[in-house]
DNA sequence: TTGGTGTGATTGTTCAACAATAGAGATGTT
DNA sequence: AACATCTCTATTGTTGAACAATCACACCAA
Protein backbone atom coordinates (compact mmCIF):
# COMPACT_ATOMS: atom_id res chain seq x y z
CA UNK A 1 0.00 0.00 0.00
CA UNK A 2 2.87 2.37 0.39
CA UNK A 3 4.43 4.90 -2.15
CA UNK A 4 1.47 5.58 -4.45
CA UNK A 5 1.94 9.92 -5.24
CA UNK A 6 5.62 9.79 -5.42
CA UNK A 7 6.21 6.94 -8.07
CA UNK A 8 7.80 4.13 -6.05
CA UNK A 9 11.95 4.30 -6.47
CA UNK A 10 13.44 1.18 -5.01
CA UNK A 11 16.77 2.69 -3.61
CA UNK A 12 15.57 6.07 -1.52
CA UNK A 13 13.00 6.47 1.07
CA UNK A 14 9.93 8.86 1.69
CA UNK A 15 13.65 11.22 1.70
CA UNK A 16 12.00 11.45 -2.20
CA UNK A 17 9.85 13.60 -0.49
CA UNK A 18 12.22 15.94 0.46
CA UNK A 19 13.36 16.64 -3.20
CA UNK A 20 9.69 16.15 -4.58
CA UNK A 21 8.62 19.54 -1.94
CA UNK A 22 11.85 21.66 -3.38
CA UNK A 23 10.58 21.19 -6.63
CA UNK A 24 7.35 21.95 -5.71
CA UNK A 25 9.26 25.26 -3.85
CA UNK A 26 11.55 26.01 -6.62
CA UNK A 27 8.79 25.86 -9.56
CA UNK A 28 6.66 27.90 -7.59
CA UNK A 29 3.57 26.06 -6.86
CA UNK A 30 4.62 26.69 -3.05
CA UNK A 31 4.47 30.39 -2.70
CA UNK A 32 6.55 32.06 0.52
CA UNK A 33 3.99 32.78 3.55
CA UNK A 34 2.21 29.17 2.50
CA UNK A 35 1.03 27.20 5.38
CA UNK A 36 1.80 23.46 4.91
CA UNK A 37 -0.77 21.24 6.16
CA UNK A 38 0.96 17.61 7.41
CA UNK A 39 -2.68 16.17 6.38
CA UNK A 40 -2.89 17.67 3.67
CA UNK A 41 0.05 17.69 1.96
CA UNK A 42 0.59 14.05 3.07
CA UNK A 43 -2.36 13.42 1.33
CA UNK A 44 -1.17 15.28 -1.50
CA UNK A 45 2.12 12.78 -1.84
CA UNK A 46 0.75 10.25 -1.06
CA UNK A 47 3.00 9.40 2.25
CA UNK A 48 2.09 9.56 6.20
CA UNK A 49 2.17 12.28 8.75
CA UNK A 50 5.06 10.62 10.18
CA UNK A 51 7.51 10.72 6.74
CA UNK A 52 6.28 13.81 5.46
CA UNK A 53 7.22 14.92 9.29
CA UNK A 54 10.61 14.10 8.27
CA UNK A 55 11.30 15.80 4.84
CA UNK A 56 10.34 18.62 6.90
CA UNK A 57 13.35 18.49 9.53
CA UNK A 58 15.33 18.51 6.53
CA UNK A 59 13.62 21.16 4.81
CA UNK A 60 13.49 23.25 8.04
CA UNK A 61 16.85 22.86 8.53
CA UNK A 62 18.10 24.29 4.97
CA UNK A 63 16.11 27.46 5.17
CA UNK A 64 13.09 26.61 2.88
CA UNK A 65 10.70 25.88 4.91
CA UNK A 66 10.05 27.81 8.91
CA UNK A 67 8.69 25.52 11.38
CA UNK A 68 6.65 27.57 14.23
CA UNK A 69 6.05 25.31 16.94
CA UNK A 70 2.71 23.81 17.46
CA UNK A 71 1.06 26.22 14.54
CA UNK A 72 2.90 24.19 11.72
CA UNK A 73 5.41 24.54 8.91
CA UNK A 74 5.29 27.44 6.32
CA UNK A 75 7.42 28.17 3.16
CA UNK A 76 9.96 30.63 4.51
CA UNK A 77 9.39 34.02 3.63
CA UNK A 78 12.61 35.84 2.88
CA UNK A 79 12.93 39.06 5.16
CA UNK A 80 14.79 41.63 3.70
CA UNK A 81 17.74 41.26 5.93
CA UNK A 82 18.17 37.18 4.92
CA UNK A 83 18.60 38.63 1.38
CA UNK A 84 21.28 41.49 2.46
CA UNK A 85 22.72 38.29 4.39
CA UNK A 86 22.60 36.05 1.40
CA UNK A 87 24.23 38.64 -1.16
CA UNK A 88 26.77 39.89 1.51
CA UNK A 89 27.85 35.80 1.91
CA UNK A 90 28.04 35.80 -2.03
CA UNK A 91 30.36 38.51 -2.26
CA UNK A 92 32.42 37.07 0.56
CA UNK A 93 32.88 33.31 -1.28
CA UNK A 94 32.29 33.98 -5.19
CA UNK A 95 34.96 36.40 -5.12
CA UNK A 96 37.53 34.78 -3.19
CA UNK A 97 36.72 31.67 -4.39
CA UNK A 98 37.47 33.17 -7.83
CA UNK A 99 40.31 34.95 -6.61
CA UNK A 100 42.49 32.19 -5.50
CA UNK A 101 41.08 29.49 -8.27
CA UNK A 102 43.65 27.57 -9.95
CA UNK A 103 43.94 28.60 -14.09
CA UNK A 104 42.65 25.76 -15.77
CA UNK A 105 40.50 24.68 -13.38
CA UNK A 106 37.35 22.32 -15.06
CA UNK A 107 34.52 24.22 -13.37
CA UNK A 108 35.89 26.68 -16.35
CA UNK A 109 33.85 24.32 -18.53
CA UNK A 110 30.99 24.56 -15.87
CA UNK A 111 31.20 28.31 -16.24
CA UNK A 112 30.74 28.00 -20.00
CA UNK A 113 27.51 25.56 -20.36
CA UNK A 114 25.77 27.42 -17.85
CA UNK A 115 26.23 30.52 -19.74
CA UNK A 116 24.72 28.63 -23.31
CA UNK A 117 22.17 27.42 -21.73
CA UNK A 118 21.06 30.52 -20.23
CA UNK A 119 21.30 32.06 -23.58
CA UNK A 120 18.67 29.56 -24.77
CA UNK A 121 16.28 30.11 -21.73
CA UNK A 122 16.67 33.98 -22.55
CA UNK A 123 15.81 33.36 -26.35
CA UNK A 124 13.05 31.53 -25.30
CA UNK A 125 11.78 34.13 -22.61
CA UNK A 126 12.02 31.03 -20.06
CA UNK A 127 12.79 33.23 -17.17
CA UNK A 128 12.75 30.65 -14.94
CA UNK A 129 15.50 28.66 -16.79
CA UNK A 130 17.51 31.55 -17.19
CA UNK A 131 17.43 31.95 -13.65
CA UNK A 132 18.30 28.38 -12.88
CA UNK A 133 21.65 28.79 -15.51
CA UNK A 134 22.25 31.41 -13.80
CA UNK A 135 22.96 30.21 -10.35
CA UNK A 136 24.40 26.63 -12.53
CA UNK A 137 27.31 29.63 -13.21
CA UNK A 138 27.81 30.59 -9.42
CA UNK A 139 28.15 26.98 -8.41
CA UNK A 140 30.56 26.68 -10.56
CA UNK A 141 32.31 29.59 -9.72
CA UNK A 142 32.20 28.42 -5.86
CA UNK A 143 33.39 25.09 -7.08
CA UNK A 144 36.77 26.75 -7.91
CA UNK A 145 37.44 26.38 -4.39
CA UNK A 146 37.26 22.60 -4.13
CA UNK A 147 35.29 21.89 -1.18
CA UNK A 148 32.34 19.94 -1.39
CA UNK A 149 31.29 21.08 2.04
CA UNK A 150 31.16 25.05 0.35
CA UNK A 151 29.80 23.15 -2.63
CA UNK A 152 26.54 21.90 -0.38
CA UNK A 153 26.28 25.40 1.52
CA UNK A 154 26.05 27.31 -1.44
CA UNK A 155 23.06 25.41 -2.80
CA UNK A 156 21.57 25.43 0.61
CA UNK A 157 21.64 29.31 -0.21
CA UNK A 158 20.85 29.71 -4.13
CA UNK A 159 17.75 27.17 -2.74
CA UNK A 160 16.66 30.24 -0.38
CA UNK A 161 17.02 33.02 -2.76
CA UNK A 162 15.40 31.37 -5.47
CA UNK A 163 12.70 31.19 -2.95
CA UNK A 164 13.14 35.40 -3.08
CA UNK A 165 13.16 35.51 -6.42
CA UNK A 166 10.17 33.05 -7.09
CA UNK A 167 7.88 36.02 -5.11
CA UNK A 168 8.83 38.78 -7.39
CA UNK A 169 7.21 39.90 -10.87
CA UNK A 170 9.50 40.85 -13.37
CA UNK A 171 11.61 38.10 -13.89
CA UNK A 172 12.79 39.39 -16.92
CA UNK A 173 14.74 41.90 -15.20
CA UNK A 174 16.15 40.28 -12.87
CA UNK A 175 17.96 37.56 -14.65
CA UNK A 176 18.19 39.33 -18.20
CA UNK A 177 20.89 41.65 -18.16
CA UNK A 178 23.26 39.13 -16.06
CA UNK A 179 23.92 36.85 -19.21
CA UNK A 180 26.51 38.50 -20.60
CA UNK A 181 28.04 40.26 -17.45
CA UNK A 182 28.44 35.97 -16.71
CA UNK A 183 30.10 35.99 -20.14
CA UNK A 184 32.48 39.22 -19.03
CA UNK A 185 33.71 37.28 -15.50
CA UNK A 186 34.39 34.25 -17.09
CA UNK A 187 35.93 35.98 -19.85
CA UNK A 188 38.50 37.87 -17.31
CA UNK A 189 39.16 35.02 -15.30
CA UNK A 190 40.23 32.39 -18.72
CA UNK A 191 42.06 35.08 -19.74
CA UNK A 192 44.44 34.92 -16.79
CA UNK A 193 43.23 37.95 -14.48
CA UNK A 194 41.09 36.61 -11.76
CA UNK A 195 41.92 39.53 -9.88
CA UNK A 196 40.04 41.40 -12.53
CA UNK A 197 37.40 38.63 -12.81
CA UNK A 198 36.62 38.77 -8.65
CA UNK A 199 36.30 42.78 -9.29
CA UNK A 200 33.64 42.51 -12.15
CA UNK A 201 31.97 39.96 -10.22
CA UNK A 202 31.69 42.16 -7.48
CA UNK A 203 30.34 45.41 -8.55
CA UNK A 204 27.99 42.86 -10.40
CA UNK A 205 26.53 41.40 -7.62
CA UNK A 206 26.42 44.64 -5.76
CA UNK A 207 24.15 45.80 -9.04
CA UNK A 208 22.18 42.61 -8.75
CA UNK A 209 21.75 42.82 -4.61
CA UNK A 210 20.37 46.77 -5.82
CA UNK A 211 18.14 45.56 -8.10
CA UNK A 212 16.22 42.57 -6.09
CA UNK A 213 16.13 44.83 -2.84
CA UNK A 214 14.56 47.29 -5.23
CA UNK A 215 12.10 43.97 -6.73
CA UNK A 216 11.74 43.18 -3.12
CA UNK A 217 10.70 46.41 -1.67
CA UNK A 218 8.29 47.25 -4.49
CA UNK A 219 6.73 44.51 -4.07
CA UNK A 220 6.44 44.21 -0.67
CA UNK A 221 5.21 47.64 0.40
CA UNK A 222 4.73 46.40 4.01
CA UNK A 223 8.62 45.47 4.64
CA UNK B 1 3.49 9.62 29.94
CA UNK B 2 5.66 11.41 27.39
CA UNK B 3 9.12 13.34 28.02
CA UNK B 4 10.43 10.93 30.95
CA UNK B 5 14.14 10.49 30.08
CA UNK B 6 14.53 14.03 28.72
CA UNK B 7 13.10 16.15 31.19
CA UNK B 8 9.55 18.20 30.53
CA UNK B 9 10.69 21.41 28.26
CA UNK B 10 7.69 22.95 28.28
CA UNK B 11 8.14 24.99 25.13
CA UNK B 12 10.32 23.06 23.01
CA UNK B 13 9.36 19.63 21.43
CA UNK B 14 11.35 16.11 20.77
CA UNK B 15 14.35 18.73 18.96
CA UNK B 16 15.75 18.70 22.77
CA UNK B 17 16.37 14.96 21.49
CA UNK B 18 18.83 16.26 18.71
CA UNK B 19 20.57 18.45 21.36
CA UNK B 20 20.96 15.58 23.61
CA UNK B 21 22.94 13.26 20.99
CA UNK B 22 24.36 16.35 19.98
CA UNK B 23 25.62 16.31 23.63
CA UNK B 24 26.43 12.57 24.06
CA UNK B 25 28.67 13.54 20.57
CA UNK B 26 31.33 16.04 21.48
CA UNK B 27 31.37 14.51 25.07
CA UNK B 28 32.23 11.55 23.47
CA UNK B 29 29.96 9.74 25.12
CA UNK B 30 28.85 8.16 21.48
CA UNK B 31 32.33 7.70 19.29
CA UNK B 32 32.73 7.88 15.43
CA UNK B 33 31.77 4.31 13.59
CA UNK B 34 29.30 3.51 16.15
CA UNK B 35 25.53 2.30 14.97
CA UNK B 36 22.73 4.17 16.74
CA UNK B 37 19.92 1.62 17.26
CA UNK B 38 16.42 3.49 16.85
CA UNK B 39 15.14 1.21 19.31
CA UNK B 40 18.08 1.09 21.78
CA UNK B 41 18.60 4.77 22.11
CA UNK B 42 14.90 5.65 22.00
CA UNK B 43 14.23 3.84 24.98
CA UNK B 44 17.51 5.06 26.42
CA UNK B 45 16.33 8.96 26.03
CA UNK B 46 12.81 8.34 26.44
CA UNK B 47 11.43 8.75 23.08
CA UNK B 48 9.71 7.07 20.51
CA UNK B 49 11.28 5.76 17.42
CA UNK B 50 9.42 8.37 15.68
CA UNK B 51 10.79 10.99 17.39
CA UNK B 52 13.74 9.77 17.43
CA UNK B 53 14.38 9.56 13.68
CA UNK B 54 12.94 13.33 13.01
CA UNK B 55 15.95 13.84 15.23
CA UNK B 56 18.39 11.84 12.90
CA UNK B 57 17.00 13.56 10.26
CA UNK B 58 18.79 16.94 11.65
CA UNK B 59 22.04 15.92 12.98
CA UNK B 60 22.67 13.67 9.07
CA UNK B 61 22.16 16.97 7.85
CA UNK B 62 25.16 18.56 9.78
CA UNK B 63 26.77 15.29 8.94
CA UNK B 64 27.59 14.77 12.69
CA UNK B 65 25.63 11.30 11.55
CA UNK B 66 25.36 9.21 8.88
CA UNK B 67 23.04 7.74 7.77
CA UNK B 68 22.89 4.56 5.32
CA UNK B 69 19.80 3.23 3.89
CA UNK B 70 18.39 0.19 5.22
CA UNK B 71 20.97 -0.17 7.66
CA UNK B 72 20.97 2.93 10.49
CA UNK B 73 22.29 5.39 11.70
CA UNK B 74 26.56 5.50 12.70
CA UNK B 75 28.46 8.08 14.13
CA UNK B 76 29.99 10.00 11.04
CA UNK B 77 34.05 8.70 11.31
CA UNK B 78 35.23 11.51 9.65
CA UNK B 79 37.52 10.06 6.55
CA UNK B 80 41.09 12.05 5.63
CA UNK B 81 39.42 13.99 2.65
CA UNK B 82 36.81 15.39 4.90
CA UNK B 83 39.33 16.67 7.40
CA UNK B 84 41.35 18.23 4.72
CA UNK B 85 37.80 19.45 3.37
CA UNK B 86 37.31 21.24 6.62
CA UNK B 87 40.93 22.79 7.04
CA UNK B 88 40.70 24.34 3.59
CA UNK B 89 37.10 25.51 4.56
CA UNK B 90 38.87 27.32 7.46
CA UNK B 91 41.36 28.83 5.55
CA UNK B 92 39.17 30.44 3.02
CA UNK B 93 36.78 31.72 5.44
CA UNK B 94 38.47 32.65 8.67
CA UNK B 95 41.24 34.57 6.85
CA UNK B 96 39.07 36.56 4.77
CA UNK B 97 37.27 36.97 7.46
CA UNK B 98 40.00 38.50 9.19
CA UNK B 99 41.31 40.17 6.06
CA UNK B 100 38.17 42.28 5.26
CA UNK B 101 36.47 42.59 8.93
CA UNK B 102 35.96 46.33 10.40
CA UNK B 103 38.42 47.72 12.76
CA UNK B 104 36.82 47.61 16.46
CA UNK B 105 34.40 45.40 15.42
CA UNK B 106 32.47 44.10 18.54
CA UNK B 107 33.78 40.21 17.76
CA UNK B 108 37.52 41.40 18.90
CA UNK B 109 35.99 41.34 22.70
CA UNK B 110 34.84 37.51 21.93
CA UNK B 111 38.00 36.31 20.22
CA UNK B 112 39.71 38.04 23.76
CA UNK B 113 37.52 36.42 26.30
CA UNK B 114 37.83 32.65 24.35
CA UNK B 115 41.46 32.93 24.88
CA UNK B 116 41.39 33.81 28.48
CA UNK B 117 38.85 30.86 29.01
CA UNK B 118 41.49 28.81 27.36
CA UNK B 119 43.95 29.48 29.63
CA UNK B 120 41.84 28.32 32.08
CA UNK B 121 41.35 24.95 30.57
CA UNK B 122 45.39 24.65 29.94
CA UNK B 123 45.86 25.27 33.59
CA UNK B 124 43.78 23.03 34.85
CA UNK B 125 44.85 20.12 32.23
CA UNK B 126 41.26 20.14 31.09
CA UNK B 127 41.88 19.64 26.87
CA UNK B 128 38.10 19.26 26.33
CA UNK B 129 37.64 22.96 27.88
CA UNK B 130 40.93 24.19 26.04
CA UNK B 131 39.44 22.63 22.94
CA UNK B 132 35.99 24.40 23.18
CA UNK B 133 37.65 27.77 24.14
CA UNK B 134 39.64 27.61 20.65
CA UNK B 135 36.67 26.81 18.56
CA UNK B 136 35.17 29.57 20.39
CA UNK B 137 37.63 31.70 19.68
CA UNK B 138 37.54 30.68 15.73
CA UNK B 139 33.73 31.31 15.69
CA UNK B 140 34.72 35.03 17.23
CA UNK B 141 36.66 35.23 13.62
CA UNK B 142 33.95 34.08 11.40
CA UNK B 143 31.70 36.46 13.01
CA UNK B 144 33.94 38.92 11.89
CA UNK B 145 32.30 38.66 8.82
CA UNK B 146 28.81 39.91 10.14
CA UNK B 147 26.98 37.09 8.47
CA UNK B 148 24.31 34.72 10.60
CA UNK B 149 24.11 31.93 7.86
CA UNK B 150 27.82 32.03 7.68
CA UNK B 151 28.24 31.72 11.55
CA UNK B 152 25.62 28.66 11.76
CA UNK B 153 27.74 26.85 8.45
CA UNK B 154 31.24 27.64 10.46
CA UNK B 155 29.34 26.05 13.71
CA UNK B 156 28.40 22.90 11.86
CA UNK B 157 31.92 22.58 10.61
CA UNK B 158 33.21 22.70 13.66
CA UNK B 159 31.01 20.30 15.48
CA UNK B 160 32.17 17.87 13.02
CA UNK B 161 35.72 18.74 13.64
CA UNK B 162 34.81 18.35 17.60
CA UNK B 163 33.99 14.45 16.27
CA UNK B 164 37.20 14.24 14.43
CA UNK B 165 39.30 15.27 17.69
CA UNK B 166 37.44 13.24 19.87
CA UNK B 167 38.71 9.62 18.20
CA UNK B 168 42.29 10.91 18.64
CA UNK B 169 44.55 10.70 21.75
CA UNK B 170 47.52 12.98 22.40
CA UNK B 171 44.61 16.26 23.39
CA UNK B 172 47.68 18.26 24.93
CA UNK B 173 49.39 18.11 22.25
CA UNK B 174 46.51 18.94 19.17
CA UNK B 175 45.54 21.79 21.70
CA UNK B 176 47.93 23.01 23.88
CA UNK B 177 50.38 24.80 21.36
CA UNK B 178 47.90 27.06 20.14
CA UNK B 179 46.11 29.57 22.91
CA UNK B 180 49.66 31.46 22.49
CA UNK B 181 49.22 31.38 18.80
CA UNK B 182 45.58 32.91 19.04
CA UNK B 183 46.99 35.99 20.93
CA UNK B 184 49.18 36.63 18.04
CA UNK B 185 46.64 36.46 15.55
CA UNK B 186 44.46 38.79 18.07
CA UNK B 187 47.31 41.29 18.89
CA UNK B 188 47.98 41.83 15.23
CA UNK B 189 44.37 42.28 14.30
CA UNK B 190 43.68 44.73 17.01
CA UNK B 191 47.01 46.45 16.37
CA UNK B 192 45.58 47.48 13.15
CA UNK B 193 47.19 44.93 10.50
CA UNK B 194 44.32 42.60 9.50
CA UNK B 195 46.84 41.46 6.79
CA UNK B 196 49.26 40.00 9.23
CA UNK B 197 46.56 38.75 11.27
CA UNK B 198 45.11 36.83 8.40
CA UNK B 199 48.72 35.56 7.53
CA UNK B 200 49.52 34.63 10.62
CA UNK B 201 46.58 32.65 10.87
CA UNK B 202 46.84 31.21 7.80
CA UNK B 203 50.16 29.56 8.97
CA UNK B 204 48.63 28.45 12.00
CA UNK B 205 46.00 26.76 10.42
CA UNK B 206 47.90 24.81 8.02
CA UNK B 207 50.20 24.40 11.14
CA UNK B 208 47.11 22.80 12.91
CA UNK B 209 46.13 20.71 9.77
CA UNK B 210 49.15 19.18 9.89
CA UNK B 211 49.31 18.17 13.24
CA UNK B 212 45.62 16.86 13.21
CA UNK B 213 46.39 14.73 10.21
CA UNK B 214 49.77 13.18 11.42
CA UNK B 215 47.81 12.34 14.69
CA UNK B 216 44.81 10.94 12.39
CA UNK B 217 47.45 8.54 10.35
CA UNK B 218 48.96 7.17 13.32
CA UNK B 219 45.82 6.53 15.09
CA UNK B 220 43.95 4.94 12.20
CA UNK B 221 46.93 3.02 10.61
CA UNK B 222 44.23 1.13 8.24
CA UNK B 223 43.19 4.57 6.30
C1' DT C 1 -14.00 48.26 22.82
C1' DT C 2 -12.00 45.15 26.12
C1' DG C 3 -11.42 40.90 28.27
C1' DG C 4 -12.46 36.09 29.37
C1' DT C 5 -14.05 31.44 27.82
C1' DG C 6 -15.13 27.54 25.27
C1' DT C 7 -14.58 25.01 21.16
C1' DG C 8 -12.62 23.01 17.06
C1' DA C 9 -8.79 22.16 14.28
C1' DT C 10 -3.94 21.12 14.00
C1' DT C 11 0.29 19.83 15.76
C1' DG C 12 3.24 16.81 18.95
C1' DT C 13 4.13 12.27 20.22
C1' DT C 14 3.36 7.60 21.04
C1' DC C 15 2.24 2.95 19.85
C1' DA C 16 1.52 -1.25 17.30
C1' DA C 17 1.65 -3.29 13.04
C1' DC C 18 3.59 -4.89 8.76
C1' DA C 19 6.67 -4.69 4.46
C1' DA C 20 11.27 -4.53 2.85
C1' DT C 21 15.98 -5.13 3.32
C1' DA C 22 20.73 -6.44 4.68
C1' DG C 23 23.55 -9.52 6.97
C1' DA C 24 24.56 -13.86 9.20
C1' DG C 25 24.38 -18.38 9.42
C1' DA C 26 23.22 -22.78 7.32
C1' DT C 27 23.20 -25.63 3.47
C1' DG C 28 24.82 -27.86 -0.37
C1' DT C 29 28.21 -28.51 -4.30
C1' DT C 30 32.60 -29.13 -6.16
C1' DA D 1 38.56 -26.22 2.09
C1' DA D 2 36.47 -22.93 -1.02
C1' DC D 3 32.48 -21.18 -3.03
C1' DA D 4 27.76 -20.07 -4.34
C1' DT D 5 23.04 -20.20 -2.85
C1' DC D 6 19.43 -20.18 0.30
C1' DT D 7 16.78 -19.45 4.40
C1' DC D 8 16.03 -16.74 8.62
C1' DT D 9 16.18 -13.08 11.64
C1' DA D 10 16.89 -8.55 13.45
C1' DT D 11 16.37 -3.91 12.07
C1' DT D 12 14.87 -0.31 9.37
C1' DG D 13 11.03 2.00 6.53
C1' DT D 14 6.44 3.41 6.63
C1' DT D 15 1.82 3.46 7.85
C1' DG D 16 -2.53 4.48 10.45
C1' DA D 17 -4.78 5.33 14.55
C1' DA D 18 -4.87 7.24 18.92
C1' DC D 19 -4.62 10.86 22.37
C1' DA D 20 -2.55 15.07 24.69
C1' DA D 21 -1.15 19.78 24.12
C1' DT D 22 -1.65 23.96 22.02
C1' DC D 23 -3.26 27.64 19.19
C1' DA D 24 -6.75 30.44 16.63
C1' DC D 25 -11.12 32.11 16.62
C1' DA D 26 -15.80 32.91 17.47
C1' DC D 27 -18.76 33.95 21.17
C1' DC D 28 -20.27 36.31 25.07
C1' DA D 29 -20.04 39.43 29.26
C1' DA D 30 -18.83 43.75 31.24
Amino acid sequence: MNRQGVEGRGRALGETVGDEIRRLLVEGELVPGQRLSESALGERLGVSRNTLREAFRGLAHEGLVTHRPNRGVFVTTPSLASLVDIYRLRRFIECQALREAVPGHPAGQRMRTAIEQARDGRERQDWQAVGSSNMAFHAAIVSLADSPRLDAFFRQVSAELRLAFGMLSDQEWLHGPYVERNLHVLEAFEGGDPAQAATLLEQYLSQSERTLLAAYARDNPAD
